[in-house]
DNA sequence: TGAATATATGAACATTTGTTCATATATAGT
DNA sequence: ACTATATATGAACAAATGTTCATATATTCA
């Protein structure tokens, strides 16, 4: 029983002597760029962590200054301020001056609907 | 001004005196449960590795066994077991085992979503 | 049954990551 | 200029993570 591969396909190389070339080789034309996966990669770690996901929860409710953030997640200014030039430097988030306090807001929708994804996908 | 007694008294969540309570509490009402939160960090923890951003690519062409990916992507079939341990955990890869060979799939198409929108951040 | 093979897994190790602490910078008011 | 305040940031530390190595398990075939 071999699965329907032909003698052609095999080849010995790792552990192992059944390989499906023609499977590797159309999965080898379809996966992206190096320097793309990377970057999601880079993107989605962002998402992994629930301090930076309650930021970008509190955001999608309203700008807000980095004390309110901090108040509202019970953190210290110090904690949030570094997740929020991670998020800025994502380009998830951007930020407004006015006088001593600084404004943090929502870059784009990509936020919502993968965060609508990865609710629709836990809560299953 | 020369009132030190009260500051250790103080509740300081935060060294600010000026915080936007209306705006918090809308936040804090929006906010998804803890359990949420956490389940979805763990999400996308999984998304933020390129291997197995890499091994869901190679899923989302054909199923493929553990030798092929670890073929396909360079690396120990050890690394790659480990890894599809972890996306299995998170529901997001399946199994059909055929003799010695187990064969992976993806398990839904919120995957696809998720890194299309992914795809679309990194690459504005 | 025993050898070969495909996959799984525990432990160890190096790397990465999130928070804290101390301190720096920027702005406003006096 | 001086003080207070809002935010930013570098260094240090603990916790989490990804890979390797060795080995275990499961299945097939002789």
């Amino acid at each position: 029983m071999n699965d329907n591969i032909n003698s052609e396909d095999r080849i010995e190389v790792c552990q192992s002597n059944i390989i499906h070339n023609n499977i590797i080789e159309k999965a080898r034309e379809e996966m992206p760029d190096e320097e793309i996966l990377y970057d999601m990669a880079e993107l989605f770690k962002i998402f992994g962590d629930t301090t930076r996901i309650r930021i970008l929860y509190a955001l999608s409710s309203s700008e807000m200054c980095v004390c309110d953030i901090a108040t509202l997640l019970n953190m210290t200014q110090s904690a949030i301020s570094h997740q929020l030039r991670l998020l800025k430097q994502a380009s998830l988030v951007k930020y407004r001056r006015s006088g001593r306090t600084v404004y943090y807001s929502l870059c784009d929708d990509h936020i919502k609907t993968i965060f609508e994804q990865g609710l629709s996908h836990v809560q299953e």
